[in-house]
DNA sequence: AAGACGAAAGTGGTTGA
DNA sequence: TCAACAACTTTCGTCTT
């Protein structure tokens, strides 16, 4: 079979092919696609199939046809782009004065074009390198390229590897949209060194202004019981456990992963399907201690003791 | 032998004088 | 600008299953 192939394939995906269950959930805003059965993540890199064309031929006629490709932020010059003409245009102008006017407007959209763009037009292309190896949705690459924009346009890239910009666009594109990737996985895709990362992303929304909400420990928990083939039940129970201990301000001030981490840990061992505390961080790239002092808070605080000892008990 | 636990020392970032 | 501070990591020894 070949790729196209395989692309209409996942296209049209109508069951699980873990379960064959028919409750398939898409989550276009995050290019989610979860079988609400096993919980396992299908895609989790989708296809935006909402139409884009309108055909007017019933209600107008040809006049109102639009044509062209769609704008985007990742086309470097968003497709856009005018050309002056060459020299070869020259000659059909008729006076000196259409001749000057020709020269000036060419010099300075050569003049404007070849600096800025050059380098946007480099940089988009790692963007999207990045970003498809992260198989992100279409959504966070044009926040991602218009972010870095900006940060050109302000002059915010002096000083710093076009690269980390980039990285660091991504990764406030993906806080934005509530869809957040650890600053390690980030770091792998990008071969960016996460601390830099991190440092400009601080910088860039910093300068720019961007506010960003603190991320949300449940938005990572699908991927990351996907990532160690928990039960639904347990993914559920483990955004349970995330509410009620943000209820009680156990959440702020914490790393996000580490918290979502041990409501995981805490889940899988109510659930009798225990993941060693090795593996759950593993997943959520942070350490076995973190885990552990989360999970101890979360044990105290919310008294889940009981329950975890009467799993263990069976 | 593997996993869980905890102490101690180190890292990078934030905050407030 | 510096020191105190909180969160998290690394490392390592001990206990438990």
């Amino acid at each position: 079979m070949d790729s196209l192939a395989q692309t209409m394939m996942r296209k049209t995906l109508k069951e699980c092919p873990e379960c064959t269950s028919k409750n398939i959930f898409r989550d276009v805003e995050k290019g989610e696609t979860i079988c609400r059965d096993c919980g396992l993540v299908i895609e989790d890199r989708m296809v935006d199939f909402s139409q884009e064309w309108r055909d007017f031929e019933e209600d107008g006629g040809a006049s109102k046809r639009r044509t062209g490709a769609p704008t985007s932020q990742t086309q470097f010059d968003q497709g856009l782009g005018t050309e002056v003409g060459t020299t070869s245009d020259f000659y059909k102008l008729s006076s000196d004065k259409e001749r000057d006017r020709f020269f000036r407007l060419r010099k300075w959209n050569i003049r404007i074009s070849t600096a800025i763009e050059r380098n946007l037009k480099v940089a988009l292309a790692e963007l999207k390198r990045v970003s498809s190896f992260l198989r992100l949705p279409r959504s966070v690459e044009e926040e991602a390229a218009t972010i870095y924009r900006q940060a050109v346009q302000k002059g915010l890239v002096r000083g710093r590897s076009m690269e980390s910009v980039i990285a660091g666009a991504l990764y406030a594109a993906c806080r934005r949209h509530e869809i957040p990737r650890t600053l390690d996985e980030m770091g792998e895709a990008s071969g960016i060194e996460k601390k830099e990362i991190g440092r400009t992303y601080r910088f860039v929304t910093r300068e720019l202004g961007i506010n960003i909400k603190p991320s949300n420990p449940a938005d990572y928990i699908p991927r990351f019981a996907s990532a160690l083939k928990l039960s639904p039940e347990s993914q559920s129970k483990a955004v349970e456990i995330l509410e009620m201990a943000r209820d009680i301000e156990l959440t702020s001030g914490r790393g996000p992963t580490g918290i979502a981490a041990a409501a995981l840990y805490v889940s899988s061992l109510i659930h009798g399907e225990k993941r060693t505390q090795r593996e759950v961080a593993d997943v959520a790239g942070v350490t076995e201690v973190t885990i552990r002092n989360r999970y101890k808070e979360l044990i105290k605080k919310l008294k889940l003791g009981k329950n975890v000892e009467k799993s263990k008990r069976r």
